[in-house]
DNA sequence: AATTGACTTGACACTGTGTCAATTGACACG
DNA sequence: CGTGTCAATTGACACAGTGTCAAGTCAATT
């Protein structure tokens, strides 16, 4: 909180005026960065697509560009998720939407039938919204420094391979 | 501290007797459960295969059957990565170790030919790393409510199908 | 009987979050 | 012109948690 303080020019306590609290406000942030990106518009794409596997791929090609973006200020909230309660229910609750982006693709597999029968549709989106998962992006991405279209690259084909059949 | 000094019952202070920190403690603990594990005797079965979709199945199987009952003690020292300069250093020790495993899997699949064309050796490393990730365990798990079965026996379907070709 | 080692109590420094009271300066309204 | 309001200020404080220090206890060793 001091650190913000600084950066913004103003006192301490004065940060407290408009946020009670240091989870809060990066909540606050999360929202706000959340707004900023317009993460409807980025959807289209995929929301447009009339064909499963291309829903799929839309989905992650939106998240591959998505998550470099709000990475930072979602770190910060998944950090406090571990000391705070309220942003560990924020943290949850995007994370749930973000499920339901992998829910909706992997309905439009199943609705083709290209969804492999290896695969409910429940178990399927939990697989693909784990493999999409913050912590999976870092690993990749920033331990084993995969460029972000090669993250967007290699997961989609992974999912393709374990989701689908016949394409 | 004062809650692991209670538990143990001496007092705080004599806790920093044993543990000059809160990390090195963590540290401590992180390795004697792993001692305590027997990591070399369970990886056995994964180092005699001779075959390498049979080193990456048994590896998977090692890994499902380890994590939970290594993740009580990993979760302490994962999370104080962000505040503890050397807690984060024994945690990337930790994962350097597993993608050890991952890599003589992968190194396995090669050997054999089976490894697919889709995949450079370090690559598909770094992918199955951040598939079998901690933080992924957690998703799937606790989150999502999979047992332990259920996780061994689908990751293993994905990375069969991720990376190997022709089986 | 003296020494050693593990442990105790009690006090303290430091950091970070969050709260409170009293004050200042700018601006708008009647 | 004075008044009230609002945002912000300074400075103090409570509280939790980590880590340190000094002095003392107590049992086993020698």
């Amino acid at each position: 909180m001091a650190d913000i303080a600084k950066a913004t020019g103003i006192s301490r306590q004065a940060v407290y005026l408009h946020f009670t609290s240091r989870s809060e406000l990066l909540i606050a942030a999360t929202l706000y960065k959340g707004d900023l990106l317009d993460v409807d518009a980025r959807l289209a794409p995929s929301r447009a697509a009339t064909v499963g596997v291309e829903r799929l791929d839309r989905y992650i090609e939106f998240w591959g560009d998505y998550i470099p973006e709000f990475y930072p200020v979602a770190k910060a909230l998944m950090l406090a998720q571990d000391t705070d309660n309220a942003a560990a229910e924020a943290w949850r609750d995007r994370m749930r939407a973000m499920k339901e982006g992998c829910r909706a693709a992997i309905d439009a597999l199943h609705a083709d039938g290209t969804l492999s029968p290896d695969w409910s549709r429940p178990k399927a989106t939990d697989a693909l919204w784990a493999m999409l998962s913050v912590p999976a992006w870092e690993a990749l991405t920033l331990d084993c420094g995969w460029s972000a279209k090669e993250y967007t690259r290699r997961m989609k084909s992974i999912a393709r391979q374990s989701f689908t059949v016949g394409v």
